[in-house]
Parts: C-alpha cells; sequence; structure tokens
RNA sequence: GCCGGUGUGGCGGAAUUGGUAGACGCAGCGGAUUCAAAAUCCGCCGCUGUAACAGGCGUGUCGGUUCGAGUCCGACCACCGGCACCA
C-alpha cells in the first residue's frame, strides 16, 4: 500500500472503475425497492458554482448511502437548457446560443465527471433538445383541447426604446437596464395554464407530501385561499349618470359598515372613462402606468391615489361614498377594485388620513370600547358597532349576517378566492420552446397537430436586444396563404416542470413517457436550493397532476421528499471607485491578516499590496465576483476534499460559509484516515473477532464504533446531516488512533472500527473509501458493500454519568451504575461534596430524577 | 409592503422529545520532532475569577412559563430567501 494519500491518481482510478463497469447505469426490475434521487439539473451558465457541488454532492451522497441499503437507485442528470442569459450572452459575444449552450455544457459535464458523481449518465439530455421539448408542444397541444389553455390580455414591462418586453430582472429602478429608458406597463394578449383550476387539490396534497414545514406554509400562502364575500356596488357619475356596478371581494365583510370610499385600479375602465374629460386624471393614471410590473415594486411605492368624480352606492345604507384610483390596486388580483375600511385596515387607513376621506370605527375594542384610531387601524376581530342591526354581534355571526342579507338583496354572494394566479407561459423572446399555435387569415387560432410537430427553433440566428428574434425570421413566422406562426416561446419553468418524469425514459422517441415513469415515480429524495420553494416547485407539483389527468404517470405528486439546500456564501473585497462605485476583487486575489484572536481586521490585494474594504458575508456571486472556483479546489485537493469540507461545513438546510482553511482541515482529515489504515495493516493480521474476549479498552472502542454507526446511519439515513455524520466518524478516527493494542483481538476491534470508518464516509468520499476498502481486502468494490450493521449488544454500558444540580445549577457529576435506580441515584448525589456544599441548611422541597440524564435538588 | 426563515466562543458549527451549552473542525497559544522549516504528533483553548479549588456571568434584545429554557410563549431588533418574465 502507498504510504502517502494521493488523491488525483485514486480519483482516476476509481472513476475509470466505475465507468468501465457502468456501475450507475439503472435498470428498472419490479422486484427491487427503487430509490429515485434528484438534484435540480443545472442552467448551464459556464461553468459549475459552487452552489451547483453542495447541490450535487448532496444528491450524490444521498445515492450512493441508498444503493449500500441495497435499493434500485436512479441518480440521473440534465440541463435546463433554454433561458435568457444564453440570449444576452449572444447579443454580448455574437456567438448563437444553441452554441454557446453546448459550449457550457460540455466543461459543465467534464466538472461533474471530475467530482464523481454516481450519474446515470445515459438518461442525459438538455431541454433544447427537440427530442425532448416536442413533447411540451405536444402536450400543450393536448391542454388546449381539453380547454386548460386559454389567451388574455396580460401586463409586461416595455422598453419604450428598445421596443422589447422587459423581464423583471432587467428592471432597475423603474428603468431598462440596457437602454436606461423608463419601463413602461404594456398589455399584450399571453397564453395562459388553468393552474387555479388546480388551486384545491395543490393546496390538499401539501398534507400528504415529506416537505419541509416551511415551504409547505409558504405554498399555502401563496395559493391564498380564503372565504369572503363578493359583493356589487352600484356607481354613478359625477352628474348622476349610472354606470357600471363595481365588484369588490372583502375578507371582512363584517366590516361593510365601514365603507368610506372605494378605489380602482389605474387601468380598470372605470378609472379610464374618469380621465376623459379630466387632464389631472389623465395624467395620474399615465404615473401609474410607469415603473415595473412586479408585485415587490408596486408594494414599496408611496400610496397614491385621485378621485375619479364617481361614486359608489353602499348595497346596504344606500349611502353614496367615493371612488378612488389608487396606484396599488391591481387589476390582475380579484376584480381589481376594492371597499375601504380605513378604521380596520391599515393601508385603507394611510390612505384615508393623506387624502382626508373619513375613518369610521364599526368594530369594538377589546374592552367593548369605541376603538382609539389616532395612530393607525384597528385591525383584530370584534363586536360591531355603528352598524345598525348589526350591533352586538362577533365576526363570525356578523359574516354570516350580512352577507345573507345581501344575498338577499341580490347584491352579493358568499365566495371562496384563492391569491393564486393563472401561469402565464408566454415569453417575447428567441431561446426557448417554440409555443405549437398557428394563425390564420381570418383571425383564426389553431394548435398544431401531432404530425406538424415539433416546431423546431431555427438554430442560426442573429440576437439583438431590440425585440423578439423569431419575429424578424420570415422563414419561420410565415406559413403562406395568409397563415402565421406564433412566435412566442414558453417560460422555461415549463421544461423544468417535467424533466424528472422523461429521465425515467430520456430515450423513447415515439412517446412523451412511457410505463418505466410509473416504476420510478415519484421522486424520492428532490434536492435543491430553497429559492424555489414557490414558483419551481409549484409548477411542477401542477404539471404532474395535468400529465395524471391525461394518463400519462399515475402519481399524484412529483416528489415525495425535499430537501432545501442553504446558499454558499463568502468573504467579499471592495475598492471604492471614481464614479462612486465599487470593485469588487475575488478572495482568491486577497491577502488578510488578522489580530491575535484570528479575527480578520484588514485585508490587502496580493497583485499591489495596496489595502482594500471587506464588505461582508454574501452570496457567492459574479457581480459580487466572490466565487470561489470548484474547479481550481478540485485541481488543488482532489474531489474527496471538496466534497467533504461541503458535507461538514454546515447541515444542508443553512448557508455554508467558504473557508480556505477549512478545506484544508477536510484535506488533512482524509490524509490521517489514510495513514491510520496505512499503520493498522502494518500492524499485523488481525484475529476472527471474539466480542466474549474483549477487555475494557477493546470493549470500549468497539461501543465507539456501534455507536458512530448508529448515529451516521440516523445523521444520513433520516436527517441528513451529513457533518454531524462527518463529526462522528471523526471522533471514531481520533479513538483509533489513540488505540494502540496489537493484541490479535485488539487489531480485530480495530479492523472493526477501521472498516466502519470507510464504509461510513463512502457515500460523502468515495473515492479513497473506493481505495482504502480494497486495501482492507475487498474483492467487492465499496460502492457494492453492505451499509454497517449495528450491533446493539456493543452499546451496552455498565456504568453511566449523570450530572447532579441544585436548583437547576450544576454541581457534580455522579458516576452510577447503569441500573441505579432512583433513591441509590439521590442518595449518591446528596453525598458528593459539592451538593452538600450547595444544601447546606436548607430545605430540600423537591427531587427529579431524569433517568440517564440528571438529578436536581431543589431547595428553598 | 406581504409571505417564509435565521441569530450560540475569535470563526464554521453541535446540543435530535424542555434536562450536562460549546461535540467535531478551523484559527490561536504552548510543547515534542527537525541543523532549520514544512509536514506530523501531544497539550491548552467561552468570558470572568482563583495559587488551586470554589464561585459569578453567558445562546440577538426585553419580558414570561417551568424544578429546569439555546429549545416553549409574547414583544422587539438585525440579517437572509421569495413575491408570479432570473433560474
Amino acid at each position: 500500500m502507498d504510504a502517502q494519500y494521493k488523491p488525483f491518481d485514486i480519483e482516476r482510478e476509481a472513476q475509470r472503475f466505475w465507468d468501465d463497469n457502468q456501475c450507475f447505469k439503472a435498470i428498472e426490475d419490479a422486484d427491487r425497492e427503487k430509490f429515485y434521487c434528484l438534484s435540480m439539473f443545472p442552467y448551464p451558465s459556464g461553468k459549475l458554482h459552487m452552489g451547483h457541488v453542495r447541490n450535487y454532492t448532496i444528491g450524490d451522497v444521498v445515492s450512493r448511502y441508498q444503493r449500500m441499503q441495497g435499493k434500485n437507485v436512479m441518480q440521473p442528470m440534465g440541463w435546463d437548457a433554454f433561458g435568457m442569459p444564453a440570449e444576452n450572452a449572444a447579443i454580448q459575444n455574437q456567438v448563437p446560443p444553441a452554441r454557446w449552450t453546448h459550449q457550457n455544457i460540455d466543461t459543465m459535464r467534464a466538472q461533474l465527471k471530475s467530482l464523481g458523481f454516481a450519474y446515470d449518465w445515459s438518461r442525459e439530455f438538455a431541454t433544447c433538445d427537440s427530442d425532448y421539448y416536442r413533447w411540451e408542444q405536444w402536450f400543450f397541444t393536448k391542454l388546449v383541447e381539453k380547454g386548460l389553455v386559454y389567451k388574455k390580455m396580460s401586463t409586461v414591462n416595455w422598453d419604450p426604446v428598445d421596443q422589447t418586453v422587459l423581464a423583471n430582472e432587467q428592471v432597475i429602478e423603474g428603468r431598462g437596464w440596457r437602454s436606461g429608458a423608463l419601463v413602461e406597463r404594456k398589455e399584450i394578449p399571453l397564453w395562459f395554464l388553468k393552474i387555479t383550476d388546480y388551486a384545491e387539490e395543490l393546496l390538499a396534497d401539501l398534507d400528504r407530501i415529506d416537505w419541509p414545514e416551511q415551504v409547505k406554509t409558504m405554498q399555502r400562502n401563496w395559493i391564498g385561499k380564503s372565504r369572503g364575500v363578493e359583493l356589487t356596488f352600484d356607481t354613478r357619475a359625477a352628474d348622476g349618470s349610472p354606470l357600471e356596478p363595481l365588484s369588490v371581494y372583502t375578507t371582512r365583510p363584517d366590516t361593510l359598515m365601514g365603507v368610506t370610499y372605494l378605489a380602482v385600479a389605474a387601468d380598470h375602465p372605470l378609472a379610464r372613462s374618469a380621465a376623459e374629460g379630466n387632464p389631472a386624471l389623465g395624467e395620474f393614471l399615465e404615473e401609474c402606468a410607469r415603473g415595473g410590473t412586479s408585485e415587490a415594486e408596486l408594494a414599496t411605492r408611496e400610496k397614491k391615489g385621485m378621485p375619479t368624480g364617481h361614486s359608489a352606492r353602499h348595497p346596504l345604507t344606500g349611502r353614496d361614498v367615493p371612488v378612488y384610483v389608487a396606484n396599488f390596486v391591481l387589476m390582475e388580483f380579484g376584480t381589481g377594485a376594492v371597499m375601504a375600511v380605513p378604521a380596520h385596515d391599515q393601508r385603507d387607513w394611510e390612505f384615508a388620513t393623506r387624502y382626508g376621506v373619513p375613518i369610521e370605527p364599526v368594530i369594538a375594542d377589546a374592552d367593548g370600547e369605541t376603538p382609539d384610531l389616532s395612530a393607525g387601524a384597528h385591525t383584530e376581530y370584534g363586536t360591531l358597532i355603528n352598524s345598525g342591526e348589526f350591533d352586538g354581534l362577533d365576526f363570525e355571526t356578523a359574516f354570516d349576517a350580512i352577507a345573507a342579507r345581501l344575498a338577499e338583496l341580490g347584491r352579493g354572494e358568499v365566495k371562496t378566492n384563492y391569491r393564486l394566479r393563472d401561469w402565464g407561459v408566454a415569453r417575447q423572446r428567441y431561446w426557448g420552446a417554440p409555443i405549437p399555435v398557428k394563425y390564420g387569415p381570418e383571425g383564426q387560432t389553431v394548435p398544431l397537430t401531432d404530425d406538424e410537430l415539433p416546431v423546431e427553433l431555427p438554430l442560426e440566428v442573429t440576437v439583438d436586444a431590440s425585440g423578439s428574434p423569431l419575429k424578424k425570421m420570415p422563414d419561420f413566422s410565415d406559413l403562406g396563404n395568409g397563415w402565421t406562426r406564433e412566435t412566442d416561446t414558453f417560460d422555461t419553468f415549463m421544461e423544468s416542470s417535467w424533466y424528472f418524469a422523461r429521465f425515467c425514459c430520456a430515450d423513447n422517441p415515439t412517446a412523451m413517457l412511457d410505463e418505466r415513469a410509473n416504476y420510478w415515480l415519484p421522486v424520492d429524495l428532490y434536492i435543491g436550493g430553497i429559492e424555489h420553494a414557490i414558483l419551481h416547485l409549484l409548477y411542477a407539483r401542477f404539471f404532474t397532476k395535468l400529465m395524471r389527468d391525461f394518463g400519462l404517470v399515475e402519481t399524484d405528486e412529483p416528489f415525495q421528499r425535499l430537501l432545501t439546500q442553504g446558499m454558499v456564501i463568502a468573504e467579499t473585497y471592495y475598492r471604492p471607485t471614481a464614479n462612486g462605485g465599487k470593485e469588487w476583487f475575488n478572495p482568491a486575489d486577497v491577502e488578510v491578516s488578522r489580530d491575535d484572536k484570528g479575527r480578520p481586521i484588514s485585508a490587502t490585494l496580493v497583485a499591489d499590496g495596496q489595502p482594500v474594504e471587506m464588505g461582508g458575508i454574501e452570496k457567492m456571486s459574479k457581480s459580487k465576483n466572490n466565487g470561489v472556483d470548484p474547479q481550481a479546489m478540485i485541481d488543488r485537493f482532489g474531489a474527496d476534499t471538496v466534497r467533504l469540507f461541503m458535507m461538514f461545513a454546515a447541515p444542508p438546510e443553512q448557508s455554508l460559509e467558504w473557508s480556505d482553511s477549512g478545506v484544508e482541515g477536510a484535506h488533512r482529515f482524509l490524509k490521517r484516515l489514510w495513514r491510520l489504515v496505512t499503520e493498522h495493516l502494518g500492524a499485523g493480521t488481525p484475529a476472527a473477532l471474539d466480542v466474549e474476549a474483549l477487555d475494557d479498552s477493546q470493549r470500549e472502542l468497539r461501543r465507539k464504533t456501534h455507536e458512530t454507526i448508529q448515529k451516521a446511519s440516523d445523521d444520513i439515513g433520516r436527517r441528513t446531516t451529513f457533518n454531524t455524520a462527518i463529526a462522528a466518524v471523526m471522533e471514531l478516527a481520533n479513538s483509533l488512533g489513540k488505540f494502540n493494542d496489537t493484541t490479535p483481538q485488539g487489531l480485530a476491534v480495530a479492523r472493526e472500527a477501521m472498516e466502519a470508518c470507510v464504509l461510513l464516509l463512502a457515500p460523502i468520499t468515495p473515492h479513497v473509501c473506493h481505495a482504502l476498502w480494497a486495501e482492507l481486502g475487498h474483492d467487492e468494490p465499496a460502492i457494492d458493500a453492505r451499509w454497517p450493521a449495528l450491533d446493539e449488544s456493543a452499546l451496552a454500558r455498565d456504568t453511566i454519568e449523570l450530572v447532579a444540580q441544585v436548583n437547576g445549577k450544576l454541581r457534580a457529576r455522579l458516576e452510577v451504575p447503569a441500573d441505579a435506580d432512583k433513591a441509590a441515584i439521590e442518595a449518591q448525589a446528596m453525598a458528593t461534596e459539592n451538593v452538600k456544599r450547595h444544601i447546606e441548611d436548607k430545605t430540600i422541597r423537591k427531587v427529579i430524577v431524569v433517568p440517564g440524564k440528571l438529578v436536581n435538588i431543589v431547595v428553598g
């Protein structure tokens, strides 16, 4: 055995072995329990970043662990290849998006291979392959037939200079990121999928999947089911002429008698009609139309409004209240109009205070008195006041009574509402899957037939910043005889909504999915960033239900268990630039000096020796230039070290701070492990283990071995806290390092501990464990070894340590027989010197004994 | 603004069901080895206090429940993720 740990030789050798023997090719086998382990596939943006390495290492650890449990494991990998960055690169570098994407895929595939992930590469595909997206197009046409697709007007960010639609990301402080022009809100017709038809099921089925509670809560709130009342107000213009009635939805009908105004969205028909002949209002509507469309932007902008001059008649009191236009009411949301109760809604209160609208309390405070509204609205539920016949009712009864009265008058009804909106899937971009629809000379809209599919995206194309390239390619869009093709492409969330199913049968040229999907689905564990908690995961769940309803899959849910991984973060360094900006420097180019406690105090750029500022710890990103290149680390330490550090530095759900010295520590441990095996093998041949013949220190090491097996199994298998599993194995390795017993039984116990270390680490650092397992004399490769079995009898102890507390404060440690009863423990504690000192002359009020843990003596 | 989360030594983190706060690692300090260094090995390492023990304080802040709170409850502060066209 080589005395030195040589990661590069070992890793090349192990990877060749796995490759040559096609170890990770997954084959359906009805007789074996399957395990489908999936990490979110990457967008091929150039090179792998640390977030990828973390994501894929977690998936690989679980896959390899499940394989060692004897399961039939499938772990595929592919490419989420459509998206905006390819178009941006095309504009910048005059490279066609397809070529840019494929080059990136080649680079990143090689990087993944160098990390030794146990992927079944035979299932690989990229979503920009027409073999993939053709089925998405086909499925879309089926959805059209079934009435689950429709077209409607929708608001987009419009750059009036570049004449193009901008993504929210491309709107910076209300301006186009390239042109700098003030962005306008513009309405264009777009394709939508009826996800709202599935709102109830998407909500209910959250109870059936093993996802983190926080993610389920976010999805529940996103779907936003509420019970309320939809009611109608008659409206009139200033001159008294009747207008269209206004519909509003409220979850607080109990406050109906406190309505003092209504508000409509700036693009509501009523607002538009009011603006005719009212230039000031017209100008305000234009102001509302400026800026981006994102909800965050709309919700944080200053709340502004203006009276329309129209009035609305209260359906119960008959009183007239003014109708305002407000910039925080959205046309896309509900009816595009709201009733305002400033006394009991904070936003309404602020608006009313600003514009001098009356504030009329109709809900009593907790003491049954008129609430104090001088500092803000009173939003709690309570008893109704100033509400005529409804006075004295509580929320529930008032809700029902007012809803009943409105129904009686034909003015409203109880309604269940969802916050969820239908999914707009059309994008005015080139690098996506074409939407398979054509338009006829008489305005017909016709989905393409099976024999017209796929609609292939033309690959040789010039992309510039102005508008959609497909629109400017008559070869693509003009079908002759007055027929044209749809030039919008799909939202890239469409591709990522079903790729997990296609991995089951990626080679099928004649069907979207086949029976193999039912063998593998649902995915047993899905791993990816928490940033996908809502959109991607909700769309994938929706798509699965659609596919189920078309008989394509049997499962109701795509991902049985979900692990949301935290970000990878690192220190940032910068220098202020002359124009007030910041120039960011990569951590690799910076040297940090520390005080005598190891705290960083200053940093200098290696290149010029001059100081740089420390900008705090942030997510690794291009913009802050704080990314650490995984490849550089792999080249320096080997893949196993990088994998070990990634799994050890933090539990997977938390953010992980990059640390150069932490990586060195991980590398040190692997060298140490290698040396331990070398020394052990050099120490002689172990006897067959005879558990009856062991002395105390041998029994102690053996107990440690089995405690470690127990903990690591639970940590990896159930808790997915790989950091604590690694810590446990390190402890075992430390014990092994101190165990210098070279008797035949001593070596036997050491061998058992050694093999446990190697197998428990095999999912995390598979290359070095592959080599060490062979060195330990096994013909069968480590990937086919069974996970170490726990021997419960090895865990037994004669004595255990308890702590003695007085009034909850630790005063002594006790060594007691493992089977000591309460009285004996109590007596031993009382007899301890330091306990006696703290009891002294005080009265003992109570003694609490927690078996196996502590004894607490309460004195007073 | 709304929804979800996080906060523990010099640092990353551990403490799984309310029961020993700080496992494991990093950094630091001391020692061994070495001509010297690197590497490696051994020891110390929350703050304060003591000759040494003892003791006091300590899990973002303030308050509460409990024999006992990092863990549960209430209020607050700071930071992070998402907000429907980034993926």
